[in-house]
DNA sequence: TCTGAAAATGACTTATTGGTCATAAAATGA
DNA sequence: TCATTTTATGACCAATAAGTCATTTTCAGA
């Protein structure tokens, strides 16, 4: 993925000048979707001229792909960290899986990316994949595996050992998902709606309350 | 809503044109979505000529108002069906309603609807719009009726009453959401999965099970 | 079969926008 | 300070696709 035009390795000022085309591209990428953004917008809200962007992106579509990989990085370091933490109770391994997934899905990074992936997914489908991948697939291990030790330990019910991780994570997705289409008409408190389906979820995984 | 070119009365012969259009545009909609497809493929698909596409819609928007507006009309009419089933219990009513809203987000117009909203929400506002009101408004609020009537009959727990609905409808919409996304890498099994959500929503709900 | 109106056609026009490149400005360092 | 290289600029080019319209085809009814 990425694709820096021409050479590999920058300087300090041109570093700095990618991240601010990378900086202004996310916001209005975010505000209008990437199909409906000119690169002479890119340009305009970087101030900086058209051509500037191709002496750091060879395409629309590489700059993007350099929007999404400094958008997901900071997912995958949080992934990374949470795998050492092994506290106490599943239960409690679990909550907290939870709302770090809910506060990943709530930030403006990730709803672009949803946006994103979901309207140019054929078209970018190297965006989807990478996210597939790096994101998805680990994230899902780490909630079945909490899964497995909690039904291994006892507080679990058995059969929840075979259920889809997926149904633990829908709540921070469908969050997500209704913020994306009718926030303005009417938001959600993701915080709140999280914690109804959590409870739910415990209330049915849980061997005694 | 909606857009005739011309006049308001159409022919037998027209409206079947008419139809074949909205079906053509639905078909590649679903399979490009709505940006990447061009007039002149929805003409082909159609088995018709470009400018015969502009004698039934005048822009290409007022053609996937249409596609809209015919793939939502079912949704409405189920809906309102649903109203009068006062079978049985809460819980029956609860799953069927359910089972009916994850079979409607399943089909293939919804996926294409939840893409076109997703993705360029601010230039089609008149569809998120219309959907809006038209359907998620009024679903939600026959959840939240039955919810509070098994509640009344004692059937729920006391507390669930104050439970946003949208945690019941959530596991069709990430179904939904994950299908758009990764359904080529690996799909998931809607049923399977919204069966495993709702029980799970049920041992939380239910007094006694 | 003939005729006029309705329907259909597709080459053409026009607007948009990703991408280029000759030129200019800024940085570097001797 | 001047020469050389690096970086930035924005007018321009070419490709694309929405939308038009003069011409042709189809069809109803006499």
């Amino acid at each position: 993925m990425a694709g820096q035009a021409e050479e590999k390795k920058l300087s300090r000022s041109q570093r700095r000048r990618r991240d601010d085309i990378l900086r202004a591209a996310l916001k209005i990428f975010d505000q209008h979707g990437f199909e409906a953004v000119k690169m002479a917008d890119v340009a305009e809200e970087a101030e900086v001229a058209k051509g500037t962007l191709y002496l750091y992106f060879e395409t629309k579509s590489a700059l993007l792909e350099g929007v999404v990989e400094t958008a997901i990085m900071p997912t995958l370091q949080k992934i990374g960290e949470m795998a050492q933490t092994h506290s106490g109770s599943a239960r409690d391994l679990l909550v907290q899986q939870m709302q770090v997934a809910a506060a990943r899905m709530a930030s403006p990074e990730m709803k672009m990316l949803l946006r994103l992936m979901i309207s140019g997914g054929s078209r970018h489908s190297g965006i989807v994949d990478f996210y597939y991948n790096n994101v998805v697939q680990s994230g899902l291990n780490h909630f079945k595996s909490t899964l497995d030790q909690g039904v291994a330990s006892g507080e679990f019910r058995p059969e929840m050992g075979g259920i889809d991780p997926l149904v633990l994570v829908g709540a921070p997705i469908y969050t997500a998902v209704w913020n994306i289409l009718f926030e303005e008409k009417q938001s959600i408190d993701a915080d709140q709606l999280v914690n109804d389906h959590l409870e739910l979820v415990l209330k049915g995984i849980l061997k005694e309350p």
